[in-house]
DNA sequence: ATGGCTACGATCCGTAGA
């Protein structure tokens, strides 16, 4: 199974982007972020012409989740059970034999904000989640734009960063809670060049610096992880024309 | 230098992202 999580940064203006990408890397799941767009709207006619099954949660303006599947997506669970939130950002379904579960997580606008409280509040609920789909579902994949930077060689320039949102000790903390869960970060079961990132800023020329962060991940039970053969980042959407400013992120799944 | 893009829904600017 090649799985894929991608923040698109409005489904609408995206899509000719996305339809070229499924069809060059022919991923059999994808988890995407900031849809942007209410479910009434949402181009599921366009996305199932590309061969995908799809089910999505949206809203207008802001956040939204969808999961595109080959095959059928069963068991869809919508949100955060018992955590009443507004903000549609978690989306669960299970396809192949496989609980995914694609997360947008809180930005934090700033450290000490009333919407980086928002943030930590919503991790620690997101670590309960999980741990009772960890408990249902051994093969359980997490995928998406996570807004956190786990590590100092996650981050283009630590030192300008230090102590930021994205990657200040109590968000890095709700991270490694998740792992604590026994979820691996699937990129990093692996030897991987440097500065490899997932996000760059659309300001500054941050892509053609390399300015950016790697915050968009794919954590994996351990029976997963255990099948798991690569986990890379693919730069080629982030070098077109009007592009989102993350880039797709991948996890291959060896058959059982 | 606290800016600098981009998307959105609303107007010709504010909010939000990260």
């Amino acid at each position: 199974m090649k799985l894929a999580s991608w923040n698109v940064n409005s489904l609408k203006v995206r899509l000719p982007h996305l339809a070229d990408w499924l069809a060059q890397a022919q991923p059999d799941v994808l988890c995407v972020q900031e849809t942007k767009s209410e479910d009434a709207k949402f181009p599921r006619a366009e996305i199932e012409a590309l061969g995908y099954q799809v089910v999505f949660s949206g809203q207008k303006t802001y956040n939204g989740v969808a999961l595109l599947a080959r095959t059928a997506l069963e068991d869809v669970v919508a949100g955060i059970p018992g955590f009443a939130d507004e903000q549609k950002r978690v989306l669960a379904a299970t396809t192949a034999g496989v609980r995914v579960v694609c997360v947008y997580c809180p930005n934090g606008q700033a450290v000490g904000s009333a919407k980086y409280e928002y943030k930590l509040r919503w991790y620690a609920a997101l670590k309960d989640y999980l741990a009772a789909e960890l408990a249902r579902h051994p093969r359980l994949a997490v995928a998406g734009d996570f807004n956190v930077a786990p590590e100092d060689r996650d981050v283009h320039d630590p030192k300008a960063w230090e102590g930021e949102v994205h990657v200040s000790e109590p968000e890095r903390a709700a991270w490694r809670a998740l792992l604590a869960l026994g979820l691996k970060d699937s990129f990093r079961l692996f030897e991987q060049p440097e500065k490899i990132y997932s996000w760059w800023d659309y300001r500054m020329m941050g892509f053609r610096r390399n300015a950016g962060l790697r915050i968009d991940h794919i954590l994996l039970s351990a029976p997963l992880a255990a099948r798991c053969t690569a986990s890379t980042v693919d730069k080629g959407p982030r070098k077109l024309e009007r592009p989102s400013d993350h880039a797709p992120v991948l996890a291959e799944i060896a058959p059982p």
